[in-house]
DNA sequence: CATTTTTACAAAT
DNA sequence: ATTTGTAAAAATG
């Protein structure tokens, strides 16, 4: 209902956690990979990896950050908006693999 | 504004 | 592989 899309557009300000994780993340050098602990640990949050994902995905800077470099502790590729054939696919391009 | 649900994780079992 | 713990946003009321 519009309910729902009212409180979407309020809380699309982005707060202090999700602009600490874009910055992290956009700051990872190219051909190189983070995990999610790792940025979470670096924004100030180290048991916030979970959030960390979630403010990934909501990323609102889709090509301005580079989320397909964030990958989980256990090496798996996590999660992707646009799927993860093609995260895998970028890190590959990248020589991160 | 308070409460509940969901989530792209991580560590332990 | 399954369970538990933790953190934040979106949805719901």
């Amino acid at each position: 209902m519009n309910k729902s899309i009212l409180s979407t557009i309020t809380r699309a300000a982005l707060t202090d956690f999700q602009k600490a994780v874009y910055c992290a993340t956009a700051l990872i050098p190219k051909g190189e990979t983070r995990t999610y602990a790792q940025i979470a640990a670096m924004i100030g949050r180290p048991r916030a990896a979970r959030a960390v994902g979630n403010a990934l995905n909501k990323n609102p800077f889709a090509p301005a950050v580079p989320c397909h470099r964030v990958i989980r502790s256990s090496g798996a590729l996590g999660g992707f908006a646009l799927g993860s054939a093609t995260k895998k696919r970028l890190l590959k391009q990248e020589g991160a693999l």
